[in-house]
DNA sequence: CCAAAAGTGTTGGTTTTACACCCATGG
DNA sequence: CCATGGGTGTAAAACCAACACTTTTGG
Protein backbone atom coordinates (compact mmCIF):
# COMPACT_ATOMS: atom_id res chain seq x y z
CA UNK A 1 0.00 0.00 0.00
CA UNK A 2 1.50 3.36 -1.17
CA UNK A 3 -0.16 5.47 1.36
CA UNK A 4 2.09 8.33 1.65
CA UNK A 5 -1.25 10.79 1.83
CA UNK A 6 -3.17 8.57 3.96
CA UNK A 7 -4.85 10.32 6.67
CA UNK A 8 -3.83 9.35 10.48
CA UNK A 9 -7.13 9.64 11.80
CA UNK A 10 -8.79 7.38 8.56
CA UNK A 11 -8.99 3.81 10.28
CA UNK A 12 -9.37 1.52 8.26
CA UNK A 13 -11.98 -1.43 8.56
CA UNK A 14 -12.36 -4.95 7.81
CA UNK A 15 -14.43 -5.24 4.97
CA UNK A 16 -16.29 -8.97 3.69
CA UNK A 17 -18.11 -10.03 1.07
CA UNK A 18 -21.13 -12.40 1.76
CA UNK A 19 -22.74 -13.54 -1.23
CA UNK A 20 -26.41 -14.76 -0.76
CA UNK A 21 -26.42 -17.63 -3.25
CA UNK A 22 -30.54 -18.63 -4.94
CA UNK A 23 -30.68 -21.94 -6.73
CA UNK A 24 -34.19 -23.44 -7.59
CA UNK A 25 -34.58 -27.31 -6.22
CA UNK A 26 -36.98 -29.57 -5.51
CA UNK A 27 -39.91 -26.97 -6.36
CA UNK A 28 -38.78 -24.66 -4.04
CA UNK A 29 -36.91 -21.38 -3.77
CA UNK A 30 -33.65 -22.58 -2.02
CA UNK A 31 -30.33 -20.66 -0.52
CA UNK A 32 -27.12 -22.23 -0.24
CA UNK A 33 -25.90 -21.57 3.83
CA UNK A 34 -23.14 -22.48 5.25
CA UNK A 35 -22.50 -24.24 8.95
CA UNK A 36 -19.52 -22.09 10.54
CA UNK A 37 -15.98 -23.91 11.24
CA UNK A 38 -14.61 -21.54 13.57
CA UNK A 39 -16.08 -18.48 16.01
CA UNK A 40 -17.70 -16.35 16.03
CA UNK A 41 -20.78 -17.98 16.07
CA UNK A 42 -19.22 -20.78 15.62
CA UNK A 43 -21.82 -24.12 14.47
CA UNK A 44 -24.12 -21.66 13.76
CA UNK A 45 -25.31 -20.87 9.68
CA UNK A 46 -24.54 -18.23 7.38
CA UNK A 47 -24.34 -16.98 4.13
CA UNK A 48 -21.16 -17.77 2.57
CA UNK A 49 -18.40 -14.95 2.64
CA UNK A 50 -15.06 -13.80 3.32
CA UNK A 51 -12.89 -10.76 4.25
CA UNK A 52 -11.64 -8.83 0.94
CA UNK A 53 -8.41 -9.10 -0.06
CA UNK A 54 -6.35 -6.00 -0.74
CA UNK A 55 -5.66 -6.57 -4.43
CA UNK A 56 -9.24 -7.38 -5.43
CA UNK A 57 -11.82 -5.81 -6.47
CA UNK A 58 -15.29 -6.56 -4.61
CA UNK A 59 -17.02 -7.92 -7.28
CA UNK A 60 -14.16 -10.53 -7.65
CA UNK A 61 -14.18 -11.02 -4.19
CA UNK A 62 -17.62 -12.05 -4.59
CA UNK A 63 -16.89 -14.03 -7.45
CA UNK A 64 -14.20 -15.83 -5.58
CA UNK A 65 -16.29 -16.62 -2.74
CA UNK A 66 -18.99 -18.08 -4.84
CA UNK A 67 -16.64 -20.25 -6.99
CA UNK A 68 -14.92 -21.71 -3.74
CA UNK A 69 -18.67 -22.55 -2.47
CA UNK A 70 -20.36 -24.09 -5.53
CA UNK A 71 -17.46 -24.37 -8.08
CA UNK A 72 -19.11 -22.05 -10.76
CA UNK A 73 -18.01 -18.76 -12.23
CA UNK A 74 -20.48 -17.93 -14.87
CA UNK A 75 -23.68 -16.80 -12.86
CA UNK A 76 -25.63 -13.98 -12.54
CA UNK A 77 -24.32 -11.72 -9.83
CA UNK A 78 -25.42 -8.09 -8.12
CA UNK A 79 -24.26 -6.49 -5.76
CA UNK A 80 -27.14 -5.77 -3.38
CA UNK A 81 -26.07 -3.66 -0.34
CA UNK A 82 -23.34 -2.76 2.01
CA UNK A 83 -24.24 -3.54 5.73
CA UNK A 84 -22.38 -1.69 8.18
CA UNK A 85 -24.02 -1.24 11.64
CA UNK A 86 -21.20 -0.90 13.99
CA UNK A 87 -21.46 -4.22 16.16
CA UNK A 88 -22.92 -6.00 13.84
CA UNK A 89 -19.51 -8.46 14.22
CA UNK A 90 -18.40 -9.64 17.44
CA UNK A 91 -14.71 -9.21 16.58
CA UNK A 92 -14.74 -5.13 15.69
CA UNK A 93 -15.67 -3.16 13.22
CA UNK A 94 -16.74 -5.28 9.59
CA UNK A 95 -18.98 -3.94 7.13
CA UNK A 96 -20.28 -6.38 4.76
CA UNK A 97 -20.39 -5.54 0.92
CA UNK A 98 -23.78 -8.14 0.40
CA UNK A 99 -24.19 -9.96 -3.74
CA UNK A 100 -26.70 -11.79 -5.00
CA UNK A 101 -26.21 -14.84 -7.21
CA UNK A 102 -28.65 -17.21 -9.39
CA UNK A 103 -27.49 -20.37 -10.23
CA UNK A 104 -29.40 -22.93 -11.85
CA UNK A 105 -30.10 -26.37 -10.05
CA UNK A 106 -27.16 -28.25 -11.83
CA UNK A 107 -24.54 -26.08 -9.32
CA UNK A 108 -23.45 -28.01 -6.34
CA UNK A 109 -22.57 -26.56 -2.94
CA UNK A 110 -19.42 -27.95 -1.04
CA UNK A 111 -18.32 -26.71 1.58
CA UNK A 112 -15.37 -23.65 1.90
CA UNK A 113 -12.54 -23.51 4.27
CA UNK A 114 -14.23 -21.97 7.52
CA UNK A 115 -17.47 -24.37 6.83
CA UNK A 116 -18.20 -27.07 8.75
CA UNK A 117 -20.90 -28.26 6.19
CA UNK A 118 -22.30 -26.71 3.29
CA UNK A 119 -26.49 -26.93 2.32
CA UNK A 120 -29.13 -25.51 0.48
CA UNK A 121 -31.90 -24.55 2.57
CA UNK A 122 -35.27 -23.22 1.61
CA UNK A 123 -36.05 -19.76 2.09
CA UNK A 124 -39.42 -20.97 3.87
CA UNK A 125 -37.94 -22.79 6.56
CA UNK A 126 -34.60 -20.79 7.21
CA UNK A 127 -32.45 -22.15 10.25
CA UNK A 128 -31.38 -19.02 13.08
CA UNK A 129 -28.34 -17.01 10.94
CA UNK A 130 -25.03 -15.75 12.12
CA UNK A 131 -24.69 -12.06 12.46
CA UNK A 132 -26.91 -9.84 10.72
CA UNK A 133 -27.46 -12.51 7.98
CA UNK A 134 -31.09 -13.09 8.50
CA UNK A 135 -31.32 -9.53 7.45
CA UNK A 136 -29.12 -9.27 4.36
CA UNK A 137 -31.03 -12.58 3.02
CA UNK A 138 -34.56 -11.01 3.77
CA UNK A 139 -33.17 -8.06 1.79
CA UNK A 140 -31.92 -10.66 -0.94
CA UNK A 141 -35.17 -12.04 -1.51
CA UNK A 142 -37.18 -9.20 -1.30
CA UNK A 143 -34.44 -7.89 -4.06
CA UNK A 144 -35.28 -11.12 -6.46
CA UNK A 145 -39.07 -11.24 -6.21
CA UNK A 146 -38.82 -7.18 -7.42
CA UNK A 147 -36.05 -7.95 -10.09
CA UNK A 148 -37.78 -10.97 -11.36
CA UNK A 149 -41.18 -8.57 -12.02
CA UNK A 150 -39.48 -6.23 -14.02
CA UNK A 151 -36.70 -7.73 -15.50
CA UNK A 152 -35.52 -11.01 -17.53
CA UNK A 153 -33.68 -12.29 -14.77
CA UNK A 154 -35.66 -15.37 -13.97
CA UNK A 155 -33.90 -17.35 -16.72
CA UNK A 156 -30.54 -17.25 -14.68
CA UNK A 157 -31.90 -19.53 -12.15
CA UNK A 158 -32.83 -22.23 -15.03
CA UNK A 159 -30.61 -24.43 -17.38
CA UNK A 160 -29.52 -23.18 -20.60
CA UNK A 161 -32.10 -24.74 -22.27
CA UNK A 162 -35.60 -24.84 -20.66
CA UNK A 163 -39.63 -25.09 -21.60
CA UNK A 164 -41.83 -22.85 -20.96
CA UNK A 165 -43.20 -24.61 -18.47
CA UNK A 166 -40.35 -25.16 -16.47
CA UNK A 167 -39.87 -21.33 -16.72
CA UNK A 168 -43.22 -20.78 -15.67
CA UNK A 169 -43.05 -22.92 -12.68
CA UNK A 170 -39.95 -21.18 -11.66
CA UNK A 171 -41.35 -17.69 -11.26
CA UNK A 172 -44.30 -19.02 -9.78
CA UNK A 173 -41.96 -20.68 -7.15
CA UNK A 174 -40.08 -17.25 -6.70
CA UNK A 175 -43.04 -15.10 -6.11
CA UNK A 176 -44.96 -17.47 -4.44
CA UNK A 177 -48.09 -17.06 -6.33
CA UNK A 178 -49.94 -18.78 -9.34
CA UNK A 179 -49.74 -17.18 -13.21
CA UNK A 180 -51.85 -17.94 -16.09
CA UNK A 181 -50.34 -20.39 -18.75
CA UNK A 182 -51.88 -18.36 -21.62
CA UNK A 183 -50.84 -14.84 -20.54
CA UNK A 184 -47.64 -15.84 -19.01
CA UNK A 185 -46.30 -17.33 -23.02
CA UNK A 186 -47.83 -14.60 -24.69
CA UNK A 187 -45.89 -12.14 -22.12
CA UNK A 188 -42.28 -13.55 -22.21
CA UNK A 189 -42.88 -14.46 -26.06
CA UNK A 190 -43.68 -10.79 -26.83
CA UNK A 191 -41.33 -9.65 -25.01
CA UNK A 192 -39.09 -11.02 -27.51
CA UNK A 193 -35.85 -12.24 -24.94
CA UNK A 194 -36.42 -16.03 -26.12
CA UNK A 195 -35.43 -17.76 -29.26
CA UNK A 196 -36.88 -21.32 -29.74
CA UNK A 197 -34.61 -23.91 -30.28
CA UNK A 198 -35.76 -26.77 -32.97
CA UNK A 199 -34.86 -29.44 -29.54
CA UNK A 200 -37.51 -30.78 -27.02
CA UNK A 201 -37.42 -31.85 -23.77
CA UNK A 202 -37.23 -35.54 -24.22
CA UNK A 203 -38.02 -38.61 -22.12
CA UNK A 204 -40.03 -36.48 -19.04
CA UNK A 205 -42.32 -39.04 -18.48
CA UNK A 206 -45.85 -38.71 -19.86
CA UNK A 207 -47.48 -36.32 -22.26
CA UNK A 208 -46.82 -34.20 -25.27
CA UNK A 209 -43.27 -33.41 -25.17
CA UNK A 210 -42.44 -29.58 -24.90
CA UNK A 211 -40.17 -27.07 -26.70
CA UNK A 212 -37.24 -25.98 -25.13
CA UNK A 213 -35.87 -22.62 -25.89
CA UNK A 214 -32.93 -20.60 -25.04
CA UNK A 215 -32.69 -16.76 -23.59
CA UNK A 216 -31.49 -14.47 -26.25
CA UNK A 217 -28.66 -12.50 -24.39
CA UNK A 218 -28.58 -9.70 -26.66
CA UNK A 219 -32.11 -8.61 -25.37
CA UNK A 220 -31.89 -5.12 -24.41
CA UNK A 221 -32.90 -4.96 -20.80
CA UNK A 222 -33.28 -1.61 -20.23
CA UNK A 223 -35.15 -0.38 -22.71
CA UNK A 224 -38.00 1.70 -20.38
CA UNK A 225 -39.01 -0.51 -17.64
CA UNK A 226 -41.96 -2.01 -18.47
CA UNK A 227 -43.42 -4.47 -16.16
CA UNK A 228 -43.19 -7.94 -17.51
CA UNK A 229 -45.33 -9.96 -14.81
CA UNK A 230 -47.40 -7.78 -13.26
CA UNK B 1 -11.59 -2.92 18.91
CA UNK B 2 -12.20 -6.34 20.61
CA UNK B 3 -10.38 -8.14 17.55
CA UNK B 4 -9.16 -11.52 19.27
CA UNK B 5 -10.80 -14.18 16.30
CA UNK B 6 -9.83 -11.46 13.93
CA UNK B 7 -8.13 -13.57 11.45
CA UNK B 8 -4.65 -12.43 10.48
CA UNK B 9 -5.20 -12.69 7.02
CA UNK B 10 -8.01 -9.74 6.66
CA UNK B 11 -6.39 -7.23 6.23
CA UNK B 12 -8.83 -3.50 6.96
CA UNK B 13 -9.23 -1.08 4.31
CA UNK B 14 -9.76 2.56 4.07
CA UNK B 15 -13.58 2.74 3.99
CA UNK B 16 -15.30 6.08 3.11
CA UNK B 17 -18.71 7.62 2.33
CA UNK B 18 -19.55 9.74 -0.73
CA UNK B 19 -22.65 11.67 -1.10
CA UNK B 20 -24.35 12.59 -4.34
CA UNK B 21 -26.13 15.24 -3.06
CA UNK B 22 -29.03 16.89 -6.13
CA UNK B 23 -30.44 19.73 -5.87
CA UNK B 24 -33.16 22.23 -8.00
CA UNK B 25 -31.65 25.53 -8.74
CA UNK B 26 -32.07 28.02 -11.36
CA UNK B 27 -34.16 25.60 -13.47
CA UNK B 28 -31.83 23.21 -13.52
CA UNK B 29 -30.68 19.63 -11.63
CA UNK B 30 -27.81 20.55 -9.58
CA UNK B 31 -25.30 18.53 -7.73
CA UNK B 32 -23.18 19.53 -4.87
CA UNK B 33 -19.19 19.64 -5.49
CA UNK B 34 -16.58 20.40 -3.71
CA UNK B 35 -13.09 21.57 -4.91
CA UNK B 36 -10.35 19.27 -2.88
CA UNK B 37 -7.62 21.06 -0.72
CA UNK B 38 -5.77 18.37 0.08
CA UNK B 39 -4.06 15.77 -2.31
CA UNK B 40 -4.77 13.72 -3.89
CA UNK B 41 -6.51 15.44 -6.79
CA UNK B 42 -5.74 18.59 -4.88
CA UNK B 43 -7.88 21.62 -6.74
CA UNK B 44 -9.84 18.73 -8.61
CA UNK B 45 -13.62 18.83 -7.93
CA UNK B 46 -15.17 16.12 -6.37
CA UNK B 47 -18.52 14.64 -4.43
CA UNK B 48 -18.72 15.37 -0.39
CA UNK B 49 -17.26 12.78 1.19
CA UNK B 50 -14.69 11.15 3.93
CA UNK B 51 -13.63 8.27 5.79
CA UNK B 52 -15.84 6.26 8.16
CA UNK B 53 -15.27 6.94 11.72
CA UNK B 54 -14.86 3.36 13.77
CA UNK B 55 -17.95 4.58 16.01
CA UNK B 56 -20.64 5.49 13.59
CA UNK B 57 -22.70 3.27 10.83
CA UNK B 58 -22.74 4.25 7.34
CA UNK B 59 -25.79 5.64 7.58
CA UNK B 60 -24.91 8.12 10.60
CA UNK B 61 -21.24 8.61 7.92
CA UNK B 62 -22.97 10.14 5.57
CA UNK B 63 -25.23 11.97 7.29
CA UNK B 64 -22.66 13.45 8.88
CA UNK B 65 -21.17 14.41 5.65
CA UNK B 66 -24.34 15.82 4.61
CA UNK B 67 -24.36 18.38 7.46
CA UNK B 68 -21.37 19.29 7.01
CA UNK B 69 -21.53 19.99 3.93
CA UNK B 70 -25.11 21.63 3.95
CA UNK B 71 -26.45 22.13 7.31
CA UNK B 72 -29.04 19.51 6.99
CA UNK B 73 -30.18 16.75 8.38
CA UNK B 74 -34.24 15.93 7.72
CA UNK B 75 -33.75 14.98 3.79
CA UNK B 76 -33.66 12.70 1.55
CA UNK B 77 -30.67 9.48 2.16
CA UNK B 78 -30.17 6.31 0.20
CA UNK B 79 -27.70 4.00 -0.46
CA UNK B 80 -26.38 3.67 -3.74
CA UNK B 81 -23.77 1.51 -4.25
CA UNK B 82 -20.40 0.44 -3.00
CA UNK B 83 -17.32 0.94 -5.32
CA UNK B 84 -14.37 -0.77 -4.89
CA UNK B 85 -12.04 -0.94 -7.77
CA UNK B 86 -8.35 -1.74 -6.05
CA UNK B 87 -6.63 1.68 -8.03
CA UNK B 88 -9.82 3.80 -7.34
CA UNK B 89 -7.57 6.03 -4.69
CA UNK B 90 -3.80 6.54 -5.25
CA UNK B 91 -3.42 6.32 -1.72
CA UNK B 92 -3.97 3.14 -1.25
CA UNK B 93 -6.81 0.25 -1.21
CA UNK B 94 -9.98 2.35 -0.39
CA UNK B 95 -13.59 1.24 -0.96
CA UNK B 96 -16.33 4.11 -1.26
CA UNK B 97 -20.28 3.50 -0.06
CA UNK B 98 -21.93 6.04 -1.95
CA UNK B 99 -25.13 7.43 -1.13
CA UNK B 100 -27.31 9.92 -2.86
CA UNK B 101 -29.46 12.83 -0.88
CA UNK B 102 -32.21 15.33 -2.28
CA UNK B 103 -32.48 18.65 -0.97
CA UNK B 104 -35.11 21.65 -1.55
CA UNK B 105 -33.22 24.85 -2.70
CA UNK B 106 -33.34 26.50 0.78
CA UNK B 107 -30.80 24.13 1.58
CA UNK B 108 -26.75 26.17 1.47
CA UNK B 109 -23.67 24.78 0.28
CA UNK B 110 -21.08 25.71 2.72
CA UNK B 111 -17.44 24.12 2.30
CA UNK B 112 -16.08 21.35 5.11
CA UNK B 113 -12.53 21.16 6.46
CA UNK B 114 -10.91 19.45 3.17
CA UNK B 115 -12.98 21.55 0.70
CA UNK B 116 -11.59 24.62 -0.77
CA UNK B 117 -14.49 25.41 -2.02
CA UNK B 118 -18.40 24.07 -2.48
CA UNK B 119 -20.21 24.51 -5.40
CA UNK B 120 -24.00 23.49 -7.17
CA UNK B 121 -23.05 22.65 -10.66
CA UNK B 122 -25.54 21.37 -13.34
CA UNK B 123 -25.43 17.98 -14.12
CA UNK B 124 -25.24 19.05 -17.69
CA UNK B 125 -22.26 20.70 -17.26
CA UNK B 126 -19.98 18.90 -14.96
CA UNK B 127 -15.99 19.65 -13.94
CA UNK B 128 -13.23 16.97 -14.85
CA UNK B 129 -14.21 15.05 -11.08
CA UNK B 130 -11.43 13.36 -8.82
CA UNK B 131 -11.26 9.64 -8.62
CA UNK B 132 -13.91 7.65 -9.76
CA UNK B 133 -17.10 10.17 -9.26
CA UNK B 134 -18.21 10.79 -12.45
CA UNK B 135 -18.61 7.31 -12.58
CA UNK B 136 -20.79 7.65 -9.11
CA UNK B 137 -22.47 10.81 -10.21
CA UNK B 138 -23.26 8.90 -12.95
CA UNK B 139 -24.66 6.05 -11.24
CA UNK B 140 -26.89 8.17 -8.98
CA UNK B 141 -28.56 9.96 -11.51
CA UNK B 142 -29.75 7.08 -13.45
CA UNK B 143 -31.31 6.13 -10.43
CA UNK B 144 -32.96 9.46 -9.72
CA UNK B 145 -34.35 9.26 -12.54
CA UNK B 146 -35.55 6.03 -12.35
CA UNK B 147 -36.98 6.15 -8.93
CA UNK B 148 -38.62 9.55 -9.75
CA UNK B 149 -40.77 7.39 -12.27
CA UNK B 150 -41.78 4.60 -9.96
CA UNK B 151 -41.75 6.47 -6.50
CA UNK B 152 -42.77 9.73 -4.67
CA UNK B 153 -39.18 10.45 -4.20
CA UNK B 154 -39.56 14.01 -6.55
CA UNK B 155 -41.42 15.87 -3.25
CA UNK B 156 -38.25 15.75 -1.52
CA UNK B 157 -36.70 17.72 -4.18
CA UNK B 158 -39.20 20.66 -3.06
CA UNK B 159 -40.03 22.64 -0.16
CA UNK B 160 -42.65 21.75 2.30
CA UNK B 161 -45.11 22.95 0.28
CA UNK B 162 -45.69 23.74 -3.52
CA UNK B 163 -48.02 23.88 -6.48
CA UNK B 164 -48.71 21.31 -8.84
CA UNK B 165 -46.76 23.29 -11.41
CA UNK B 166 -43.91 23.60 -9.23
CA UNK B 167 -44.33 19.78 -8.84
CA UNK B 168 -44.27 19.08 -12.65
CA UNK B 169 -41.44 21.24 -13.34
CA UNK B 170 -39.37 19.53 -10.65
CA UNK B 171 -40.34 16.17 -12.80
CA UNK B 172 -39.26 18.24 -15.93
CA UNK B 173 -36.15 18.90 -15.24
CA UNK B 174 -34.90 15.67 -13.51
CA UNK B 175 -36.55 13.55 -16.26
CA UNK B 176 -35.49 15.83 -19.11
CA UNK B 177 -38.82 15.67 -20.52
CA UNK B 178 -41.99 18.02 -21.02
CA UNK B 179 -45.34 16.08 -19.40
CA UNK B 180 -48.46 16.86 -20.20
CA UNK B 181 -50.89 19.38 -17.32
CA UNK B 182 -53.70 17.55 -17.47
CA UNK B 183 -51.96 14.06 -17.42
CA UNK B 184 -49.56 15.07 -14.94
CA UNK B 185 -52.16 16.11 -11.96
CA UNK B 186 -55.16 13.85 -12.76
CA UNK B 187 -52.01 11.13 -11.68
CA UNK B 188 -50.72 12.90 -9.04
CA UNK B 189 -53.96 13.60 -7.33
CA UNK B 190 -55.15 10.15 -7.70
CA UNK B 191 -51.85 8.45 -6.22
CA UNK B 192 -53.31 10.19 -3.06
CA UNK B 193 -49.86 11.37 -1.89
CA UNK B 194 -50.43 14.80 -1.74
CA UNK B 195 -52.64 16.86 0.59
CA UNK B 196 -54.03 20.13 -0.39
CA UNK B 197 -53.83 23.31 2.15
CA UNK B 198 -55.89 26.18 2.29
CA UNK B 199 -52.73 28.52 1.08
CA UNK B 200 -52.07 30.09 -2.56
CA UNK B 201 -48.92 30.93 -3.44
CA UNK B 202 -48.85 34.64 -3.18
CA UNK B 203 -46.78 37.42 -4.78
CA UNK B 204 -45.31 35.20 -7.32
CA UNK B 205 -45.92 37.99 -10.37
CA UNK B 206 -48.94 37.76 -12.71
CA UNK B 207 -51.52 35.12 -13.04
CA UNK B 208 -54.12 33.46 -11.17
CA UNK B 209 -52.58 31.97 -7.80
CA UNK B 210 -52.35 28.51 -7.57
CA UNK B 211 -52.98 26.83 -4.92
CA UNK B 212 -49.98 25.32 -2.17
CA UNK B 213 -49.95 21.24 -1.35
CA UNK B 214 -48.24 19.29 0.86
CA UNK B 215 -46.64 15.62 0.88
CA UNK B 216 -48.68 12.94 2.94
CA UNK B 217 -46.12 11.31 4.63
CA UNK B 218 -47.68 8.41 6.04
CA UNK B 219 -48.83 7.60 1.82
CA UNK B 220 -47.68 3.95 1.40
CA UNK B 221 -45.50 3.69 -1.25
CA UNK B 222 -44.50 0.05 -0.90
CA UNK B 223 -47.95 -0.72 -2.32
CA UNK B 224 -47.41 -2.96 -5.63
CA UNK B 225 -45.03 0.06 -7.31
CA UNK B 226 -47.00 0.92 -10.04
CA UNK B 227 -45.06 3.44 -12.13
CA UNK B 228 -46.42 6.73 -11.41
CA UNK B 229 -45.28 8.28 -14.74
CA UNK B 230 -45.04 6.29 -17.25
C1' DC C 1 -57.89 -45.45 -26.01
C1' DC C 2 -56.67 -43.19 -21.85
C1' DA C 3 -53.81 -40.19 -19.00
C1' DA C 4 -50.76 -36.41 -18.93
C1' DA C 5 -48.75 -32.32 -20.21
C1' DA C 6 -48.30 -28.83 -24.25
C1' DG C 7 -50.15 -25.54 -26.75
C1' DT C 8 -53.40 -21.91 -28.38
C1' DG C 9 -57.54 -16.77 -28.91
C1' DT C 10 -61.13 -13.93 -27.60
C1' DT C 11 -63.60 -10.67 -24.96
C1' DG C 12 -64.62 -7.09 -21.57
C1' DG C 13 -62.72 -3.94 -18.48
C1' DT C 14 -59.16 -0.76 -17.24
C1' DT C 15 -55.45 2.30 -18.09
C1' DT C 16 -53.11 5.46 -20.80
C1' DT C 17 -52.50 8.95 -24.02
C1' DA C 18 -53.49 12.95 -26.73
C1' DC C 19 -55.57 17.09 -26.93
C1' DA C 20 -57.86 22.80 -26.15
C1' DC C 21 -60.40 25.89 -23.71
C1' DC C 22 -62.10 28.82 -19.63
C1' DC C 23 -60.72 31.00 -14.99
C1' DA C 24 -58.64 34.10 -11.63
C1' DT C 25 -55.56 37.62 -10.70
C1' DG C 26 -52.31 41.90 -11.31
C1' DG C 27 -50.97 45.60 -13.90
C1' DC D 1 -59.06 44.83 -20.70
C1' DC D 2 -55.10 42.24 -21.51
C1' DA D 3 -51.33 39.29 -20.27
C1' DT D 4 -50.05 35.51 -17.43
C1' DG D 5 -50.22 31.32 -15.41
C1' DG D 6 -53.97 28.01 -13.04
C1' DG D 7 -57.19 24.86 -13.63
C1' DT D 8 -60.34 21.36 -15.93
C1' DG D 9 -62.82 16.60 -19.29
C1' DT D 10 -63.32 13.43 -23.06
C1' DA D 11 -62.59 10.07 -26.63
C1' DA D 12 -59.62 6.65 -29.02
C1' DA D 13 -56.00 3.32 -28.40
C1' DA D 14 -53.30 0.17 -25.81
C1' DC D 15 -53.05 -2.96 -22.32
C1' DC D 16 -54.43 -6.44 -19.02
C1' DA D 17 -57.13 -10.25 -16.77
C1' DA D 18 -60.03 -13.92 -17.06
C1' DC D 19 -61.25 -17.90 -19.09
C1' DA D 20 -61.52 -23.77 -21.76
C1' DC D 21 -60.61 -26.57 -25.26
C1' DT D 22 -57.54 -29.18 -28.74
C1' DT D 23 -53.02 -31.52 -29.67
C1' DT D 24 -49.34 -34.69 -29.02
C1' DT D 25 -47.17 -38.21 -26.89
C1' DG D 26 -46.38 -42.75 -23.87
C1' DG D 27 -48.24 -46.61 -21.75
Amino acid sequence: MSDGYFPPGAERLGVSVDVVIFSLREADLKVLLIRRAAPPFKGKWAIPGGFVHPPESLDDAALRELGEETGLRDVYLEQLYTFGAPKRDPRGRVITVAYFALVSDDAPARAGDDAAEAAWCSVSALPELAFDHAEILNYALRRLRYKLEYTSVGFDLLPNEFTLTELQTAYEIVLGEKLDKRNFRRRILDAGVLAETSRQREGEGQGRPARLYRYKKNAVTEIKARRLFP
